[in-house]
DNA sequence: CCTAAATTTCAACTGTTATGGAAATATGAC
DNA sequence: GTCATATTTCCATAACAGTTGAAATTTAGG
């Protein structure tokens, strides 16, 4: 992940709505929202949530699906992992620590999916 | 940490220059940098310099102390810490996951300053 | 086909963010 | 006190973000 996604992802993220929006689908996990059902949720008009939906898709934090007449949203846990460890890469210079207290946070399981809805 | 502050410390660290500033200083650990060195590392102007790590400070993630005419500024590593764990509060609505692959990262160690920094 | 429902795209407006130069502030050296 | 250095504050400007209503798009049902 280079420092351009990283920002999209980010940037996504620090708006209240998207905020919200993006707990609101890691809480759903793999089974996902429509979009209407987000918007009447935030109280958002369709349109300013769509705004902010496109926003976190294109930032790669959510992916979306077409069921029906409805969209299906649902948040992509592996982006939202890769932040973490471009902010804290080369940690204090990457000088390992001299106690046995850790420095820098351990790399986080890749696949944060829930198995149950995968199946 | 509530949802003010993620939006805060998030949107402060969507910016190219505050992103690379904040990295820089987690980088240089607990001894940090003179606002001086950071500008010119990043070829910003010092009026933009003082904008952003003003921006930076006021999430939280950097904290600044005189040291003579320089003032220095170092990364809190606290706060970036609590991101991600508010972000993937009630992962999945919560259901522990079936299977032994973890569906939520586990918590990361609230202390990450170098303790030889500290010394 | 025609109509309804769910969502997105478009347009216009408003407010905020990022920028660097100039001036102000704070510290240290002589 | 005076001068130089480091940083911040202020100001004006240019670009971008967030909002909603209306129109366009896509799918489903009769």
């Amino acid at each position: 992940m280079d420092s351009t996604m990283v920002i999209r992802a980010l940037g996504a993220l620090s708006q209240e709505h998207r905020l919200a929006a993006f707990r609101l689908l890691v809480q759903a996990g793999g089974a996902g929202m429509p979009a209407g059902a987000i918007a009447e949720k935030l109280g958002l008009a369709a349109s300013s949530m769509s705004f902010h939906l496109a926003a976190l898709a294109n930032a790669g934090l959510v992916t979306q699906r077409r069921q029906s007449r409805l969209i299906i949203y649902s948040a992509n846990y592996d982006v939202m992992n890769a932040l973490m460890g471009y902010l804290t890469e080369n940690c204090c210079g990457g000088v390992p620590c001299t106690t046995e207290e850790m420095c820098c946070p351990p790399p986080m399981p890749t696949a944060m999916t829930c198995k149950k809805d995968v199946a």
